[in-house]
DNA sequence: GCTTTACCTCAACTTAGGTTGAGGTTCTAT
DNA sequence: ATAGAACCTCAACCTAAGTTGAGGTAAAGC
């Protein structure tokens, strides 16, 4: 199980560009997962970069560590991942983001309509009418009565 | 200046679909500002409830409230704003969204290349050299070495 | 063998964007 | 005039995603 191949915290804290005590965090969020040396020294299977690769890459698309954690469950445990297996990561967050692109878009060409001129429509505005296909912002819906259309 | 159209805390929250507590917070932040009435209460001028609305709308795109407040401050603060200084705020904000879709298009978009097949390219790859133009994420650049290409 | 670097755990701190609650005051409706 | 709703301040708490530091152990280089 333990061979020269593993990596220590060190190195994969340096080839990931993250720090050591980030691996430590991701461990205790159980995002990843080390073995322990003799010494009680973490040592990492190799294929540990590509995960955090794939954290690193998730976390850019606006995904948290938890639905990150949920993704990376799917994931075989027994073996090394493959090529397949992170293939269908790669097409949920696909389409995930895709629904991210269609929402930002929208929002950001209602924005002349909607901050520019003043029209407020409750009915079409994305900006009142948010629907947040992906939940991910955090923000809440933004609720306003028929006083504002006069504001 | 402290008239029947003045509004209180609990109509502008409800009104905005907001807390109470949030305008309190926005107000300490410097991104509201209120009038007091004899009891020390607030009272809010009308158009408080479209610079909330311009806050909540920036906040879903991805927009922090240190951003927002800068933005906000180009407003002019003497008489409420018009058509035109909302427009200018919206064309600000309008290009970066602009951009951030970009982004966000280029990281789907390799996403199978990327995660799915292994190429892992140090030169191609947006995962790995992701030049947010933003810098909205907080994630930080994943810098990985040579050796990477391997696992 | 000794020094230095890397590692260990655990607790506390950080930033953003708020929320909650205590203890007290003001408004509004009857 | 008094009950109850709404308001006030201030401090503490919350989640996410880590970082920092103290106090101690392991491994590596000379």
């Amino acid at each position: 199980m333990l061979n020269e191949a593993d990596l220590t915290v060190g190195q994969v804290a340096k080839r990931c560009g993250i720090k050591v005590s980030s691996l430590h965090f991701y461990e205790t969020k159980g995002l990843i997962s080390s073995l322990r040396n003799q010494g009680n020294q973490r040592r990492y299977r190799r294929d540990v970069i590509r995960r955090i690769s794939v954290i690193k890459a998730a976390q850019k698309m606006g995904i948290s560590l938890q639905e990150i954690k949920h993704a990376l469950s799917h994931l075989p445990n027994n073996r090394t991942p493959n090529k397949e297996d992170w293939a269908k990561l790669s097409q949920a967050w696909h389409d995930k983001l895709t629904q991210r692109i269609h929402y930002l878009t929208e929002l950001r060409d209602s924005l002349n309509g909607c901050i520019g001129c003043g029209c407020l429509s409750m009915t079409s505005c994305p900006i009142y009418n948010p629907e947040d296909a992906l939940g991910i912002d955090g923000v809440g819906s933004v609720i306003l009565d028929k006083a504002l259309i006069q504001d």
